[in-house]
DNA sequence: GCACATGATGTAAACCTTTACATCGAGAGT
DNA sequence: ACTCTCGATGTAAAGGTTTACATCATGTGC
């Protein structure tokens, strides 16, 4: 009973008086056992303290209950809520959640693909910004798979995003409704995929409100707090400002901000920022930063449930999944200011 | 070659015209085995592309390479610094890392022990604030456990965390320093372990300053932004105003300025405020926070490595790892405002 | 030349499950 | 009463590995 090794389903079967075979239907295929036995089971089951060993049982099945979830930084803090997602989904069917990154390291990424092929893991999530192994042989010997926010080699895999090119057009919505026209897209790298959708949506919105090409000043840059502030400046040199930035993420809209104030400018007074992301840190920028949240936990939820359809049903099932995303006011946006509009 | 199934040591051995066991060996006890059949076996491996299969491995083994992580919350930005730290040393020494989370969730805690019964951990990272589960029976079938922050069952479980007490004094020096000698300490439970440290490091601050008991103010509160700020208030009512406000942790620290803020205030102008952690925001703060940085990844390194001496030598090895924080100084703390010092 | 130690390799059992197939008994249909 | 069907259970193989033990060849000391 409080043995030094656990019990195995040997010892039930002695105490239940059954076969081992008996013991295993009756924890698996209870139908399949008649009641009275299957009573004798459980409770020699709660005597022993019995719990299938795992890894007998994958090596049987040859397959384990074990997902693997590589990115390239689990140290992004917007990472975490995904995980909650994930490992919420995961765990209620039984399957466990494992964790890697590849801090965009060749090396690593081999790593985790021998993890891979040695069948500690049924099947895969990969985040955006990773292309995780070789992408030639090894691609064949991938388990299921599914992606987070952008599809994986050119839609093999299908994947779970945000319907970037809605929520941009909320933005330029909201933007056009508090009287601005003239307004800047703050872009990352052109071949982005987010980059294009929320461009789209930028566009679409002008479009919609009848805002004319040569209002529209885009600005491209790498997405980092850094090249926000460049851009400022570009703009500032020559001598072409709009009245609103609307930044592809947040980091790049930190950055619009921080080179505005640095001009003696104040947000939304004489300029109005908006981002996309809604990090944590969005609430404590000043202003807190009017942007578009990504609903995390629930991608995260998602993408789990459809690893976990691949996995049972090998159905080809959807390829792309898009969430909704909310847009969330704060104090970055307001009237276009007087002083400009003027001009 | 590029079979459906994957290569099993039996196609090894029937390349490298050697037995089954003398691969496994040329794998595992290299010096045990001829040289020239050890460079046969590895010419067999990189034609079959063979990786041992884990599940097979552990189950023989009698322990998996996996180390189970619980915490009460992994979508706590905080997180995911450490598990960086956990996540690399783990790797890098062959071991992956599976993490859960309890959500203070006495059924879900359950299903975890139930992980590690069914073989699938061979070690476990415990974080504070867990009882992880029934703190009876179950302790003796938990695996080599380490915990993080805080001693888990009286000290049962070794653990590393930080030294609250030199933190702590570090921000009261700090303080003393600039001026203050009315300094209030905003604390969480008085129960909590890292309550009573950083008390202990207010205290003998205090003390080597000469400042007079009755010039310290304690509030307690629960940790919370909102503590924080009712202790302001408290404070505020009893009309027993300190220069200075040093919080248990940077939520509380973020209430307090809230409440000074909501008063007009100006920080640090009229008051000076601290924290302690370090969380992402308190750099986006305003004033952004001073506060005392925990070295989170090196806690992660360092507790899988402790973990990890565990496993492998089974010596009691050290019972308490504490590391040593750092003070990083930002814009929330000046010199007391002649204002009050008037008084 | 013989006994023996030594080092390299092979044989086979064990780790714990799941499940195809065989067996058994009982009730149904004739 | 005999056969058939069907549901419940048992038997045994298989899944891929590690390792104690056995075997064998080679070289050493006498």
């Amino acid at each position: 009973m409080s043995d030094s090794t656990p019990a195995t389903i040997e010892d039930v079967a002695r105490i239940a008086e059954v076969s081992i075979a008996t013991v295993s239907r009756a924890i698996h295929n209870p139908e399949k056992v008649a009641k009275s036995t299957r009573l004798k089971v459980n409770q020699a089951i709660a005597i022993t303290g019995y719990t299938t060993n795992a890894m007998a049982r994958s090596l049987r099945l040859g397959r384990s209950n074990m997902i693997l979830v590589v990115a390239p930084d689990i140290g992004d803090p917007n990472f975490s809520s995904i995980l909650v997602g994930l490992e919420n989904e995961a765990r209620s069917h039984g399957y466990g959640v494992l964790i890697g990154h590849t801090q965009n390291d060749a090396q690593r990424a081999l790593e985790y693909l021998k993890f891979l092929n040695s069948n500690q893991a049924a099947g895969l999530i990969l985040f955006t910004g990773i292309l995780p192994f070789g992408h030639d042989t090894m691609t064949a010997r991938l388990p299921p798979s599914v992606g987070i926010f952008e599809p994986v080699f050119n839609g093999g895999i299908p994947y779970v995003g945000v319907d970037d090119m809605e929520g941009a057009r909320k933005v330029v919505d909201l933007l056009i409704a508090e009287g601005h026209r003239k307004i800047a897209f703050i872009g990352d790298s052109r071949t982005r995929l987010a980059y294009k959708r929320r461009r789209a949506g930028y566009d679409a919105g002008l479009d919609a409100a009848g805002v004319p090409a040569e209002l529209r000043l885009v600005q491209e840059g790498d997405g980092t707090l850094e090249s926000g502030r460049a851009a400022v400046e570009r703009l500032f040199v020559r001598d072409t400002l709009p009245t609103a930035f609307m930044c592809v993420n947040d980091q790049t809209a930190l950055g619009v901000m921080i080179g505005l104030k640095a001009r003696g400018y104040d947000i939304p007074g004489d300029f109005s920022v908006t981002g996309f992301d809604d990090v944590p840190q969005a609430t404590f920028m000043t202003p807190a930063l009017t942007t578009i949240r990504q609903p995390r936990t629930s991608i995260g939820k998602h993408a789990m449930a459809l690893l976990l359809d691949l996995l049972s049903s090998r159905q080809p099932a959807e390829t792309e999944i898009l969430l909704r995303p909310d847009l969330v006011v704060r104090n970055s946006v307001s009237v276009p200011s007087a002083r400009w509009l003027a001009r």
